[in-house]
DNA sequence: CTGGCTTTGTGAAAACGTGCACAAACGATT
DNA sequence: AATCGTTTGTGCACGTTTTCACAAAGCCAG
């Protein structure tokens, strides 16, 4: 038997997609479904049925051939191995406009991440409360991370200020962050990045539409072929 | 010379590079630079050097052996490309918290994606002004999109509404959607759809929390052989 | 003009991700 | 117990993306 080498790793690719089976078998559920085949899971998340096989098989063999998964079985398995067993409280560094609405974005806490604290540099927005969070100046971010042992920050600053806020996040202990603005951020080694560029994922669909709009310039024949699928960004569904 | 005529596909990992290239170009042309090497954009774009120079080869020929790429000249290629020369108003479905946001955010009008018109089913949210536009009547997108000729639509209502949005947005000839509900969204053929999931992104970070912790826990020496997980169980390779 | 230095553009290899297709496993039925 | 229909788990082939490595091309100094 050959056992793994390491850690067993599941891809990348497979970790961006688990969260959406865990929504719809988490939403499965609540309806009552107790069992689910691949095929059944994959058409509600859009993909291949062979891929979420695949991608469920690295985290053991917990379904049932002739039968198909256990939905609450592979809901907890799911959430143990994204480690979602517990809450992670978020500190978000910036309470401008995009830091407000995801402070008081529900989303965000019912899905497992409460805001722990919202921080600025600026003292007129100190004090004040969006989402039922207190703002606090971002001299105190020290205090709001060990107050919840936070190890996830969020940037919302404007873009020159994204530097120097995930060095304070760094500073203070925060070893996840997700950059919410378009600017690139240095960080040690071992320190994750996720980011989120609104204006990036419009410049991609303008791409398409671009496409679109040469294609059909080009030449008026051949749409019926497969040429102008324009297949879809990371993860998109098109049918 | 006649080249770049044709069409030639451009790879969709490039095209989710190439905004973040424009963005540093622009940012170092704004500061005066005129030109600049593969290396060095590499660097502020935190990629392979190489990884630029293929990507930018996709575009034509625009650099200079021994010297670089001009800044101004590559800046106007890649907005030529993605289809940038021109603004790209957008009309947003849902005035609700996240819709309010993104209508204020100026990251949107600043990059070439002014909002052309957000819409509510919500009558109470009717007529209210959030960033300078003022909520229409989801029964009014067909207004809305015509008159300003608006091909993309973003989605920014409750999940369980985001199907129906979608639905209505490709019932007024809306080409390319960018979907911030968590749910999956279903449309015709040859319609591109984008996706930001901020819980998702949130969760792809507590699984790698979850690694550092399981890996600190797991040994302090050794990185290379099987590690016992917490609550881990049995699992062979069969082949 | 030649030689030295720099940097591009791109073949080719490696790594990664996807989807088909099918044996193995399971429940149900007789 | 044997058979049947279903569905998993995965080997394999294929497509895409990344990385390496180097010849070709340009600039500059002498």
């Amino acid at each position: 038997m050959a056992v793994q080498r390491s850690r067993r790793r599941i891809p990348e690719a497979t970790v961006a997609r688990l969260p959406v089976y865990l929504r719809i078998l988490g939403e499965q559920f609540d309806l009552g479904v107790g069992n689910m085949s691949s095929e059944e899971l994959a058409d509600l998340a859009g993909v291949n049925a062979a891929k979420v096989r695949k991608d469920l098989s690295y985290l053991g063999s917990y379904g049932t051939r002739g039968v198909g998964y256990d939905v609450e079985f592979l809901v907890y398995q799911i959430r143990r191995e994204l480690g979602l067993t517990h809450d992670w409280p978020v500190v978000i560094v910036g309470a401008g406009n995009l830091g407000q609405a995801l402070a008081g974005y529900n989303g965000f806490g019912d899905r497992g991440f409460p805001v722990g604290g919202i921080v600025d540099i600026d003292d007129a927005k100190v004090g004040s409360v969006v989402g039922g969070v207190r703002v606090r100046h971002l001299d105190e971010i020290k205090q709001v991370v060990q107050a919840r042992n936070i190890s996830i920050g969020v940037i919302a600053t404007p873009g020159a200020a994204a530097q120097d806020a995930a060095d304070s996040l760094v500073a203070v202990g925060v070893t996840s962050i997700l950059n919410f603005t378009p600017t690139v951020i240095n960080v040690p080694h071992g320190i994750s990045v996720g980011k989120v560029d609104l204006a990036v994922e419009l410049q991609i669909l303008a791409y398409h539409e671009q496409r679109r709009i040469n294609a059909a310039q080009g030449s008026g024949v051949q749409s019926l072929t497969g040429l102008s699928i324009p297949g879809e960004s990371r993860r998109g569904a098109s049918a």
